[in-house]
DNA sequence: GTAAAGAAGGGAAACGATTACAGTCCATAA
DNA sequence: TTATGGACTGTAATCGTTTCCCTTCTTTAC
């Protein structure tokens, strides 16, 4: 392996001169620097990072740890990440949980050891004494949808509540008055936002949801299918049916097609997260975009600020990011029921 | 920051000895250890990884390089490569080609420079000298679905020929003779390997593929859909149809409902990958199920032997994984149409 | 009683960079 | 002519480990 002492010796200077010369880091003559930057390229040197990483205490790596690697969703938070990781030069240290609960510790504790600058860290439910965990770590860190008692931490996170009321109030305004919610897991947070804000739009418009319309989920499709068969049997039926996610929407579109309702003229649906799924459903389902690849994208931006000193890294700071309407023909707009896949 | 150091001094022992009390690395008092031990513990003393690395020149760390980070199929081939690194206690640094061609390239000189141990590279198409650069690497490699030309290498790859084969024979058994196929994108060697195995299907049946039922696609759903329209749109038309993925597939379905055609009785359908969507899918899409989370199991530990030394990491290996039918309603089997979402 | 072996631990050289510090040389200003 | 300051370059410390090679003891075998 050619190194900066070889390059130096054959080049005829110290390798302090070479260090110079190829970060620019100092004056060289122009002379010896084009001798260098010859020799370096002849020899096809490249610096080792890893021993730079130790003189400079900088690894130029970020960490990102996930819940799970699943589906679709995670997947575009890797690429929102890796995407403005790259235009930073900077790498990327991946990992999931895997299956353990206070793994997260474990894992942060590692990537904290000195391998990464920073980390961004996903975490939807804050058990565990997370908080106390995220407390000792030395580096940078951002959240991502972090739950309720992370207040005192830098975070990023989708409003649900602002999306769900949005999505919500869109049914109301096409005059249904009795409106269903599949709700998501309890506990976590974005489940929970996105009820609230279900419940919200149904208090300002003096339509509140009635308690019976409200059927546990667990964003499954299959607890989406189940909980909409409920929701159906029921003497008095809603009219429309919020999903707390596509996934269950998805399993709603099921089970619809199972008792012969017609979507939406028998029954109005939406749905949130915009996955690339509800694009294919006929009618294609009218849900919730949340700008995921964006909010990957911001978090590297601040964590990277934090980790240049540009902010204060041990200060919060919070952003919630706007979630947007699709309308698709789910919800009973006609005009544009889409016939052609994306 | 605690260091060896400062632990060495607060137990009156040189570096020396705490590296070997902590590695069991060498012999030392089991009184000494435990003060050692113990004072680590009090400390919250880490190694540093870096330092670590610079001396043992190992990293822990293997690379992932994946030509995009899309949609479902990439997430599955992380995890199975992150629950992997994982279990041999590694770590994961992941990146994507970033839309530049040659960039692989780049990247596989990053990475092969001392920030891993090791690279797994997807690479499904072999232009722009991409073997070239590979024989360059200098730390081993292992390929997944790699090209005609890198027969030198390492790589483990699912058999698309055999999957292909299998299912298109499965069509044949349900006695349809005229059997089209949508195709992917040219140059792509998984495309072209479904390609050859539903044309020597045909062959072995003695009912060869027409080529006018061979309709280029491009693994989008969207082209699945316009492909499915031209097929049907001929004066003589298949009885099946072949989509070369599922996504293709999914355009396939949307076309033959604007076209009224009931599935599988006016027309029989059937595709490639087995990805989560195609289970929603009424009737259930049948298809060939790769076991891409193995491939990357495999993927991992065969590296991890290779940077072990346990195999020769210069020889080539190569692995073909087997694909196996998942039987849905849409080819004609009755029994499995399943009405209700996994 | 002595030699050899093995355990315990220390000193110092790697690993491959960055960088503070200091020295040399030369041009310019006083 | 002599400071003075800037350009250029080298020496060596530093980052935090691992590990080779000793030295010093303690056993154990003969």
């Amino acid at each position: 392996m050619v190194n900066m002492q070889k390059i130096a010796a054959l080049a005829g200077v110290s390798i302090a001169t070479v260090s110079r010369a190829l970060n620019k880091s100092g004056p060289v003559k122009e002379a010896t620097r084009a001798r260098i930057l010859q020799l370096a390229g002849e020899y096809q040197y490249t610096p080792n990072p890893i021993a730079r990483s130790l003189s400079t205490q900088k690894t130029d790596t970020i960490g990102l740890i996930l819940p799970e690697m699943a589906d679709e969703f995670f997947m575009d938070i890797i690429r929102g990440i890796d995407e403005e990781a790259y235009r930073a030069n900077r790498f990327l240290l991946v990992s999931s949980f895997h299956t353990q609960r206070d793994i997260a510790a474990t894992l942060l504790e590692f990537m904290s050891s000195g391998r990464v600058d920073g980390v961004i860290l996903m975490a939807p439910e804050g058990k565990n004494g997370l908080v106390e965990t995220l407390r000792r770590s030395r580096r940078p860190l951002v959240l991502l949808n972090p739950p309720g008692n992370a207040q005192e931490f830098v975070y990023f996170k989708i409003n649900n509540f602002q999306g769900a009321y949005a999505i919500v109030e869109h049914l109301f305004g096409h005059g249904y008055h009795r409106i269903g919610m599949i709700t998501g897991p309890n506990g976590n947070i974005d489940a929970d936002e996105r009820l609230n804000g279900c419940l919200e739009a149904g208090r300002q418009h003096d339509l509140p949801i009635a308690p019976s319309f409200i059927m546990p989920g667990d964003f499954s499709a299959r607890s989406g299918y189940y909980a909409f068969m409920r929701l159906m049997s029921q003497m008095e039926k809603p009219e429309a049916v919020f999903a707390a996610n596509d996934m269950m929407a998805m399993g709603a579109y099921q089970a619809a097609r199972s008792l012969n309702l017609r979507i939406p003229q028998d029954i109005a649906l939406a749905g949130f997260d915009d996955i690339f799924l509800s694009q294919l459903l006929t009618p294609r389902l009218t849900t919730v975009h949340v700008p995921i690849v964006e909010l990957g994208s911001k978090a590297v931006r601040y964590l990277l600020q934090m980790i240049n000193g540009e902010v204060d890294p041990s200060a919060p700071y919070h952003e919630e990011l706007t979630a947007g309407l699709v309308i698709g023909g789910s919800c009973g707009c006609e005009s544009v029921a889409a016939a052609v896949p994306l």
